[in-house]
DNA sequence: TGCTCATTAGTGGTTACCCACTATTTCCCA
DNA sequence: TGGGAAATAGTGGGTAACCACTAATGAGCA
């Protein structure tokens, strides 16, 4: 990154927006938290009219929709306030490197999000499913049906169904048709 | 981290089991590709005799495979080589305050594997669908049922199940049963 | 104005999942 | 050696998802 120029600085979305049409930088970075329009409605705004900006998002909050949110909008980069002095710089190198580049916060925010998964149900799943429960939901979680499954483990279909309603009885996912397939796509990968 | 000692190194993953086991120490830094046992095998191996030792593990590849398994036996720490240099002194100091750190490397490939569910039948959704199916969709992917659906929106429920079925044909979800379940679920915070 | 598409609503039928039982065999452990 | 847990298999019944149709209404467009 030999230059650098500051195009602008803004007070709010809207500014935000048209200082970005109008010098096309090629990276904006913005504050999540902005009057009038946030830092990803800007961001979609500007995207949805094939800019070439890159898009440095700040935000104060580790919240999980606002990152998933701008993950799903193929933003560059995204930082937390507390941690925005260090990583910046290292952020704008690697994003103009083409690449992504993620607060190390957040980065293990998101495990910890994932170690989240491993309580609660998870416990219930490692103390109280059997061996062959366990590898039946898995089975579940890679979208198998009964019927699918009762052929991988040469058993009969009705045997399925039968772990099927003990392991529904034993995670206490009453009622509901598909609470198991649900349960189990939810937590896939820790199974 | 006042103190550092270093109790041993070892040539495969047996040798570094049996050097953990003996030397009880507060981080062992293992290499995922070793000689007879992984990282990864020695890390549950120990794990299964309620050891406090911590987990970083090294490796050469972004493989999501090993990354999700990792995560999956409460690994503290995962590097990968490349970076190990500049970051093994963070991680290890992440590690000790009792949380997880993961390869900024790392990081960016979860999001860009994130990105990769953007493509494919994702951009059909986008394409395909009518606004409604598009809210219909969402609705499924949070667990509702046709039903549950069918109050929130205010209509009949065969409405609804007829907008199932349409997206069911749009999305070739061809045949099995719960395949919109399925689908919206994998596809869960990208729709 | 006619055409298409989206939305709405319905009928009828199949299948997969769930629920509540019973029952046998095996294996481990007190 | 008896008791309990786990795995196996079955019967019978209910509901939700799916499949294949038909059909009316309204919006937008050539």
């Amino acid at each position: 990154m030999p230059f650098a120029t500051l195009v602008g600085e803004a007070a709010d979305g809207i500014e935000a927006y048209q200082l970005i049409i109008g010098n096309r930088p090629d990276i904006a970075i913005l504050d999540i938290e902005m009057p009038l329009l946030t830092g990803l409605d800007v961001c979609k705004k500007v995207m949805s009219e094939k800019s070439e900006t890159k898009f440095i998002l700040l935000t104060m909050h580790k919240s999980r929709v606002f990152f998933e949110d701008a993950m799903s909008t193929a933003v560059s980069g995204y930082l937390l306030k507390d941690s925005a002095g260090q990583e910046l710089i290292e952020c704008i190198e690697t994003v103009m490197a083409g690449k992504k580049y993620i607060s190390q916060n957040i980065a293990s925010y998101l495990t910890d999000h994932l170690a989240v998964a491993n309580s609660d149900q998870l416990q219930m799943v490692k103390a109280l499913l059997t061996p062959t429960e366990k590898v039946i939901l898995k089975l579940i979680s890679e979208g198998k049906t009964s019927a699918e499954i009762s052929t991988v483990l040469f058993v009969s279909p009705h045997t399925v169904e039968n772990h099927r309603g003990n392991i529904n009885k034993k995670l206490r996912l009453d009622g509901e048709k598909n609470a198991l397939l649900k349960f189990a796509m939810e937590h896939k990968g820790f199974l």
